[in-house]
DNA sequence: CGTTAGGTTGAGCAATATCAAATTCGGTGG
DNA sequence: CCACCGAATTTGATATTGCTCAACCTAACG
């Protein structure tokens, strides 16, 4: 099915997911099926989900860029994140799931369908390191939101954009798809501008300063993190951290007494 | 343990659950049963929960207002969402969730230990109703955190506040806890300043631009939506819709037409 | 009454938006 | 290979929004 000429040559899912927790042979087979799966082709500027709609079953990204976004009356445009390759579109815990905002193809994309993934969550015995896996990848969702709403709120514009690239190249490197720090980027600055809430103008003049800095490089459709410590830094980037961390906080008991008013 | 003089005077959780989906009336003694519970109460100002910890049993607010905080390492602080009465602390659909976020008190507060909900979510059974709900409410929240992004990133001051003010009156009016756009309004002109992503002086002067103009009184920890009309108009604030949208979209076979590469 | 936390005001400044005009870039047809 | 086209990027000028700092005011509370 021409998805890959050696078996496991790409292996997209089971890169992410086995990151995530430790999957059975079996568990990554039913990865690998999916990402076998014959794809769909979507152009770009295509919706692939509308908002309040109820979800049909789970696709994976194969290929290509998307976006989660809200639109305003007059025009104005707010990406609420980026989707990229091994995202999955449409996927909730919630049961009867209804989406909640657009999903819009930023590029000419290919997805694959994946009805079993809604099952293999609640099955925590049959395929427990892919419900596992499914779990920690909704956790890094929320996280990756969180962070969009404290760059959104309190960051100005370079910081923004450097905590924003950061985050792309970590979510593009847990899958292979970053060269140390280089990886395809295939966004118009005005898209940039409605993911990181600001005008295009204000974002080409951050970038520009950003490479006058040497800190990155953007041409073609390629984008290179040059000194991914100072983005770093300056974007104040942390990468998720999903497992409990074990620096117990010393004081619980102070705070919260119980009481039967 | 005078929670009620009569038994569901308040009746804040069935309230509140009970309009997202019809609950037995077993499935209305398990909420009761939980808000009658001992209260745990907390200063203003205390940590309900840390970041990156793993979550115990989930809580509700009885009374009081929190907020999920993210703090910058130079002190900026900005607020995720608000936590009021009748929500939920720590809850989460996933299976070993750790907390992405802290969660402050901004008053003093009074909560109730729920562990009984967690396993309720995935008894669709035994107690349907209560599983269909607290699956609406998440992704109600879901939904206010669309909002808040959008807010930050695409709308100017006045909007901005006019949206989160209305959005505070729908959630409250839906636990009962708001009269005709009246309600209590604990919190100060710096919280709602890292709430909604501005510095307090401008916050402050927003918030005389809609006095002046007679859309909102705020005065002694009461606020009133003077012209709820108006700040909807202005902040384009749309309550959730969580059931299906029955106008189908009529095209969902030109964009997607499935291939094999 | 004095203290204090929070609210209000003013002045000046910095960040970002807007508008309009170049300029460059990636194709595409000759 | 060249000329050209439209889209995207870049630049400049100017307007607006929102921030900072510092002072001042007010209401609640002991």
């Amino acid at each position: 099915m021409a998805s890959a000429r050696h078996p496991g040559v790409t292996d997209l899912l089971v890169n992410r997911f086995n990151r995530l927790a430790p999957l059975s042979e079996q568990e990554c087979s039913v990865l690998r099926l999916i990402e076998g799966r014959a794809k769909h082709t979507h152009q770009a500027d295509s919706l692939l989900l509308t908002a309040r709609t109820e979800i049909r079953a789970p696709h994976f990204i194969v290929t290509g860029w998307a976006a989660r976004v809200q639109k305003l009356k007059d025009g104005r445009r707010q990406i609420i994140g980026i989707l990229l390759p091994g995202d999955a579109i449409g996927l909730s815990l919630r049961k009867s799931p209804l989406s909640l905002a657009s999903v819009l193809a930023l590029t000419p994309m290919r997805t694959v369908s994946a009805p079993e993934i809604t099952a293999a969550w609640s099955e925590r015995d049959r395929v427990p390191g892919l419900s596992a896996a499914l779990d920690l990848a909704a956790a890094e969702e929320e996280f990756f939101m969180i962070g969009q709403v404290v760059r959104l709120g309190r960051q100005p514009a370079y910081e923004r954009i450097a905590n924003w690239f950061m985050e792309l190249e970590y979510r593009l490197s847990c899958r292979g798809l970053s060269n140390s720090g280089a990886f395809p980027f295939p966004l118009k600055q005005e898209t940039v501008a409605d993911a990181v809430g600001l005008s295009n103008v204000h974002v080409n003049r951050t970038l520009q300063q950003m490479r006058r800095e040497g800190r990155i490089e953007l041409a073609r459709g390629r984008l290179s993190l040059l000194d991914r410590e100072a983005l770093r830094n300056a974007g104040e980037f942390n990468p998720p951290v999903l497992s409990a961390s074990h620096s117990a906080p010393a004081d619980h008991r102070a705070a919260d007494a119980a009481t039967s008013d």
